[in-house]
DNA sequence: GCCGTTTTCGGCCCGACTGTTTTCAGTCG
């Protein structure tokens, strides 16, 4: 089993201890164990071959020995034991909002609901409001929460979730009694996905700014409505809390409720070390009772400033590390969105897209952009109409026509998006990859092979002369496909040998390859390109999502090669291998 | 279950909000 896999055992395991009413804090246990497993850099493998997963903070004996026994066999006894002693229905009552571990053990040892059918029915027929801690209203709140699971347990693409977001972060600034506001956890971290979306918000008169924030058009329903805190749903089913502080207090509630967990948890226990306490409240000497004393924060900047550190950046808060490498000033300056200059792997209606050539051309120039690529598909992706031989040269031949012709002040470079076949053999014949400018080569068919099948074939192709790029690295859909099993170390290590550069595919719902691998990946000398992957010219804006990735990824601008200048692009791919000439 | 310059036991974040309660338990983040 691998770090995921294992990862989502230890939470279920922690689920499961949760409804049999265990120790919290060894539920936490299992919870932080599984992040910590997810956020790993090393190898797994090394880790458990070695004997020194304990080294990790957060394993114990417990863990290790746990974490060994799925990763060699592939499975645990404690855990099917576990499995076997809890109702598999009461699991699922958990995604209900307003059910916890303790209703749920009432409801099955009161009423002996088994599932969530029979719970619905109990809630209808009166005996959920007439129990003991229950009444009326939260039986309403289990049906409508019954009613609503799939949306309401739904996680939602970053790039949906802005959509939602950033209306109501203007709303909120156009208040007058509002300071200061900006959106806080997870989606101001720009992770991929988000579970829900946090605002907070500076103010001494918090009460229209609830009232503004629950009365909102396309509110389904408000599930808080307090003094400092509110919390609505919208009809996507995206849940929002909204917290409002006092002016003095923003940076410290900014900071607190952008996380992560693992981060706060560091900055809390290097303020301790220097004899402060940090919380969403302030940074007061650990003595005091109260935060009449608490340092001065105008900025989130100002918190990690009093604690001997740089500014991290949201995008670098996950607890890996980034305090350590903040205090001794090796924060990077992270990429930004408008040091790109153009893109990679689109498509037009030669293969699947929906704009012409001179469409995108068109829409590259209005960006500003300096030059822009085809990579159509190739022949072997059949039904998105992929180029034969024949159809690449004449393309190629339409393209210097367009060139020549002046019409436009971006660039237009001639690639393809050539299918890495089975065997890792390229789709079209090598004088006509030659002929190219440069060369996407991506998997999009046999992706049920094996890991160490993928691991060579992908291999064989980033050795093919003619490849430039590596699309897509393993073919996930967030939140819809797992990628295909691969050996990530090793295909980066050929890429980095071979000088190909690996994508980030800016593509929201796919960001691959992941943000996770890349701050390794780039140090060891591994090139990036952020590709739109667009299927006509409104996917451009995609980029901005890849660069989300990429600063999440501790990438700075030399690590990404379409923040050269055409003529730096120019020679790079007269030259073929853009990564080569980096490492000399 | 983890952790340790209060180190092998006893802490581990804790406050806002809701709903059911007459003073608080459960959920959530």
């Amino acid at each position: 089993m691998n770090k995921s896999d294992i990862a989502d055992v230890l939470n279920e395991i922690a689920t499961l201890l949760e409804l049999k009413g265990e120790n919290p804090f060894k539920i936490r246990a299992y919870q932080n164990g599984a992040r910590k497993l997810e956020t790993l850099e090393s190898d797994l493998a090394d880790l458990v071959a070695e004997g020194r997963l304990k080294e990790v903070a957060g394993f114990g004996d417990a863990l290790a020995q746990k974490i060994t026994e799925l990763h060699e066999t592939g499975g645990l006894e404690f855990f099917e034991k576990l499995k076997a002693s809890v109702e598999p229905g009461l699991v699922s009552m958990l995604e209900i909002p307003g059910l916890g571990a303790k209703k749920i053990k009432a409801l099955h040892k009161e009423l002996g609901l088994k599932s969530i059918e029979e719970l619905k029915e109990a809630c209808e027929s009166g005996s959920v409001a007439s129990l003991k801690g229950f009444g009326k209203k939260t039986a309403e709140k289990i049906l409508s929460g019954i009613e609503n699971r799939e949306a309401y347990g739904k996680r939602h693409l970053w790039w949906d979730a802005r959509a939602v977001a950033e209306p109501v972060l203007e709303g909120l600034k156009a208040l007058p009694e509002v300071v200061e506001a900006s959106h806080a956890g997870s989606f101001r971290r720009k992770r991929e996905t988000v579970g829900d979306l946090d605002f907070i918000v500076a103010s001494e008169t918090p009460k229209p700014i609830m009232e503004w924030f629950v009365n909102q058009d396309d509110v389904k329903e408000v599930t808080a409505h307090g003094e400092t805190k509110s919390s609505v749903r919208f009809e996507s089913g995206l849940q929002a809390d909204l917290r409002v502080v006092p002016p003095a207090q923003f940076a410290f509630a900014l900071h607190h409720f952008t996380g992560s967990k693992d981060h706060n948890v560091a900055m809390r226990q290097r303020a301790l070390a220097k004899g402060l306490s940090l919380s969403e409240w302030g940074l007061k000497p650990v003595e005091d009772e109260d935060f009449s004393n608490s340092k001065i924060a105008k900025s989130e900047a100002d918190i990690f400033s009093c604690l001997g550190l740089e500014y991290v950046p949201p995008e670098l808060r996950e607890g890996m590390g980034e305090i350590e490498i903040a205090e001794n000033g090796g924060i990077p300056k992270l990429l930004r969105g408008d040091s790109i200059r153009g893109s990679f792997h689109n498509h037009t209606t030669a293969s699947d897209g929906r704009c012409s050539l001179e469409e995108m051309t068109e829409a590259a120039e209005t960006l500003g952009w300096e030059y822009w690529g085809t990579a159509d598909h190739s022949k072997a992706s059949f039904q998105a109409n992929g180029l034969d031989d024949a159809r690449v040269l004449e393309q190629i031949k339409s393209i210097e026509a367009l060139n020549d012709s002046g019409r436009f002040s971006t660039h237009v470079f001639a690639g393809i998006e050539c299918d890495i076949l089975g065997d890792g053999t390229l789709d079209l014949a090598d004088e006509t990859l030659m002929a190219l400018d440069y060369v996407v080569a991506s998997v999009h068919i046999s992706m049920t092979q094996g890991e160490s099948e993928m691991t060579k074939r992908l291999i064989r192709a980033i050795e093919h002369p003619a490849t430039t790029m590596l699309g897509h690295l393993t073919g996930r859909i967030l939140l819809r496909r797992e990628g295909y099993k691969l050996d990530v170390a090793k295909v980066v290590d050929a890429a980095i040998a071979n000088g190909v550069i690996i994508e980030i595919n800016a593509n929201p719902r796919r960001l691959d390859m992941d943000w996770r691998f890349w701050r390794q990946a780039a140090d060891k000398g591994l090139l990036t390109s952020i590709n739109p992957d667009a299927h006509r010219a409104e996917h451009f804006k995609f980029v901005s999502a890849g660069v989300n990735t990429a600063r999440k990824g501790w990438l700075s601008e030399k690590h990404v090669f379409n923040t050269l200048s055409l003529a730096e692009v120019k020679q790079a791919f007269a030259r073929r291998r853009p990564g080569l000439d980096r490492l000399k």
